[in-house]
DNA sequence: GACACGTGGGA
DNA sequence: TTCCCAAGTGT
């Protein structure tokens, strides 16, 4: 059994080392920026985080900065690469490792992954990568690949311990970093879910799942829901070349950005109801509307919408009362603010010189 | 344990 | 067009 550890490892990393490696920051070695890519990297291809991380990171060089950021300017720089609570848990997690751990990452498991927005997995990453301590860091890549080596349906509970017990026996000890980014890759690249490759794959005489005819059966793919489909009305609330956004609350559905005020048409409710009605609600005045963008369609993990925009004017001269942090900008101000990417289509649509009511 | 949480690209 | 996938975590 020892023999075969070593022989794992030695393989992997082989491949590894002699494969063309994904990220374009791989040699990093400052915990901070090691840490800041796990996050980023949370379900999150590697090619749309490269430039984020990079702006980011001339913008925020040192988890210090981060900490005494303003958590709208993160937001800004976080704008389009989506989950943004993994922007918010990382601003508090940094300003945790600040204020208690004298701005040094907690090298203990336990410690570090108490802290908000990092679970198993990142935990297990940092601490590897960035001081060689031997945590399996298991992320959808290595599922699928010890699934497929120990010839797993299904990732049950027990089945997970097995890949975690594999992991811990086979992990190299004096390269632990290396080899958790070696199993990835090697399931980026290699053994992918839909083709398994295993003509080129590394690892092929370790592998239960490459003895048979179909290795891509392995790990049974799991069956998607449908997601619900809603109907959105947006207001352009007009007032002295200046239209009317909202901050969203920190705990909802993209909290932190800004919005404009609107919302779901209830069933049967035309659109022009609806958004009078939401306008009301949030903001506790009359508009008249004006004409409407085109419809643009955009899609969440969990919903989609179909959104139109509607130019408002105040209909009487009651203030507006909201709930929600508020202000009047200019179209040239959108820049300032963080929005969700839903917004930012519609934002194209309108000819804010033309349509400017 | 199930569900919420963004977005872009490829099949 | 529609569906699936992508270096997971929090509740």
């Amino acid at each position: 059994m020892k023999h075969e550890n070593t022989l794992f490892s030695k393989n992997l990393l082989n491949w590894y080392d002699i494969n063309k490696r994904t990220l374009p920051w791989r040699s990093e070695s400052d915990p901070y920026r090691i840490w800041l890519s796990e996050i980023m990297l949370q379900q999150t291809q590697t090619e749309r985080v490269s430039h984020y991380y990079f702006k980011w990171l001339k913008r925020f060089p040192s988890l210090k900065s981060v900490a005494k950021a303003k958590e709208e300017s993160l937001l800004k720089v976080w704008e389009g690469l989506g989950y943004y609570n993994r922007c918010r848990n990382f601003h508090s997690a940094a300003k945790t490792v600040i204020k208690d751990y004298n701005g040094k990452i907690p090298k203990e498991f336990k410690l570090f992954k108490s802290l908000p927005g990092i679970g198993d997995y990142t935990a297990a990453a940092v601490l590897s990568i960035a001081f060689d301590i031997p945590f399996p860091a298991i992320d959808g890549n290595i599922k699928r690949v010890m699934a497929r080596m120990l010839r797993i349906k299904t990732i049950t509970k027990y089945n997970f311990r097995r890949v975690q017990k594999e992991l811990e026996n086979f992990i190299d000890k004096t390269r632990p970093g290396d080899f958790n980014q070696a199993l990835m890759d090697l399931g980026n690249q290699v053994c992918r879910p839909n083709q398994a490759h295993c003509y080129a794959c590394p690892m092929k005489s370790f592998c239960r799942a490459a003895q048979t005819d179909h290795p891509e059966q392995y790990p049974r793919p799991e069956l998607s829901k449908d997601i619900p489909h809603y109907d959105v009305v947006l207001g352009l609330i007009w007032k002295k070349g200046r239209f009317l956004i909202l901050k969203r609350d920190n705990r909802k559905h993209l909290g932190g950005l800004w919005e404009l005020p609107g919302g779901k048409i209830d069933y049967r409710e035309s659109p022009e109801k609806a958004l009078i009605r939401e306008i009301k609600e949030e903001c506790n005045v009359d508009v008249i509307l004006g004409k409407n963008t085109d419809p643009i369609k955009h899609r969440y993990s969990h919903f989609a919408i179909t959104v139109r925009a509607f130019h408002c004017q105040l209909y009487n001269g009651k203030k507006v009362f909201s709930n929600q942090p508020n202000r009047w900008i200019t179209p040239q101000q959108i820049i300032k603010f963080p929005f969700p990417k839903a917004n930012h289509k519609l934002f194209a649509k309108i000819n804010f010189d033309a349509d400017n009511i």
